[in-house]
DNA sequence: CTGTGTGCAAACTCTTTGCATAAGT
DNA sequence: ACTTATGCAAAGAGTTTGCACACAG
């Protein structure tokens, strides 16, 4: 037999290119976390808060808690399927897209913005301090809306 | 050198000097607004949360409340005395020196610490889509201590 | 005096945690 | 079966708010 289908979702191929891509990073392909990556990888890069997609999972019918959306986003994370954005102190925002770029941040809206790669560069990133090494260079691009 | 500021009221050339920049700003210049003033610009750069000012405060014993501490950290931010800044998720953190400058932020102890100007640069920062305009780029560099 | 600022405690938001139950292999 | 994940609700951290009292001008 084949692999069984799952519950409510789609079905195939889809499904389990995306068990594979758990087991391969160590997680076991739980229904919910199945169901949360689809929504995460499905549909390009997105920047999305553990709200947001809460919501959007209970929107498409897949009753997931709110506890078990953080367990998941945390572990994408730490086995580097997604990257914590920092840019706003009330809210975590997480990233589909795990390589090198920075972010234009709407103020207005609370929106995350890719800024596509190439475009800007930071200069002379000073070393670091004895005893400390660089992790990361994150650079926010803080937009308003222009209201004449 | 050292002035007894503080205690009861204030009578040294400081108090009455951060008793007129407050002045200046449209802000009462009330006791528990000047000791807080006190504390943030009275020795250098500082980069402080909410709850580390009221805690220097207590220390110092001004009895100011937490409340009145965010209250105060939010009407000088407005007014241009203070800089908000966003590195961790959790807490927020003001920033004594409003001149454009990027920052450190190591993660291990959670502080921030200024990069000196002119050491860095960011590069062809793309131009704000349209109807939004650039309010300010924020460049953080994260460090963790090396533990070999 | 008169109006603004302060302090307190309660409320609020986002996030984490503990433990019984359910699901995966 | 045996282990790990999930759900719930309660707890926790940081921040905000409402209202009576206190202080600055």
């Amino acid at each position: 037999m084949m692999q069984k289908t799952q519950s409510g979702s789609e079905c195939g191929a889809k499904g389990s290119h995306i068990r594979a891509a758990l087991r391969g990073s160590g997680l076991r392909p739980t229904r919910q976390r199945v169901a949360l990556a689809e929504i995460l990888f499905g549909k390009g890069n997105r920047h999305i808060s553990a709200e947001g997609l809460h919501e959007e999972a209970h929107g498409r019918l897949v009753p997931v808690s709110l506890a078990t959306v953080y367990n998941t986003l945390h572990q994408f994370t730490e086995v580097g399927l997604l990257r914590e954005v920092v840019v706003d102190g009330s809210k975590t925002y997480f990233d589909t897209n795990t390589d090198d770029h920075h972010h234009f941040f709407i103020e207005d809206s609370a929106e995350v913005v890719d800024i596509p790669p190439g475009q800007m560069g930071v200069d002379d990133v000073p070393s670091a301090p004895p005893g400390y090494e660089i992790t990361r260079v994150d650079v926010v691009v803080r937009l308003r809306r222009i209201s004449d």
